[in-house]
DNA sequence: TTTACATATTAATATTTATTCATATATTTG
DNA sequence: CAAATATATGAATAAATATTAATATGTAAA
């Protein structure tokens, strides 16, 4: 991957919002979307939510599987993850 | 910081050039602008380059001193450069 | 077999960001 | 001081992205 690549994913995930659907897909193994509506506390309406998970997946960042009436969305890039830690600790050093 | 001040630190690193750039101070102490522009092969116009050193510097993720002619840029908002490692590991498990 | 529910899609618009170009400022040197 | 060098600034435009609202699709349940 070169850094054209690599800045794609960045400015993919470089929005409050998905990053906090990236945090919360940390914990658990997969989350709904209504699951993650909720968790994220109503303060993203549905079809922005939808629009947010679709570009992560489009990128290769999260992955979703259908079961029944449900869409379930993981991690599938999982380095993705692995950054939330490094910029909290960027949070406590600015 | 919350996640918005991170999206934002994000947002303005989310960029091949700017990428390369943090990427060379991350090595050397500091780099003035013309042996940035010489390091990064031409491939990034003097305004241009100017404008990303400036971006970065009013995000507080770069800091610069200037010496004679010169003006020295250097990371200031060292967890930024911490960022890198983890995106280079995320080229491998894409 | 209609209704409700969960999610996606599309299109329109607003907002942000990137790029380029021309010019300005400050510093050094002849 | 005039010319050259290093860098910044500003404005104009182009391009990308975010947001919203309306509607569509697929599934399940009454």
């Amino acid at each position: 991957m070169n850094t054209e690549s690599i800045a794609n994913i960045l400015k993919c995930i470089a929005h409050p919002v998905k990053l906090d659907i990236l945090s919360l897909l940390r914990g658990q193994e997969s989350l709904n979307v209504s699951e993650i509506q909720m968790m994220l506390g109503c303060d993203c309406e549905q079809s922005m939510l939808s629009h947010h998970l679709i570009k992560m997946k489009d990128k290769g960042i999260l992955a979703s599987t259908k079961q029944g009436k449900n869409i379930y969305y993981s991690l599938r890039m999982l380095g993705v993850a692995e950054l939330l830690p490094v910029l909290e600790k960027i949070e406590n050093s600015k």
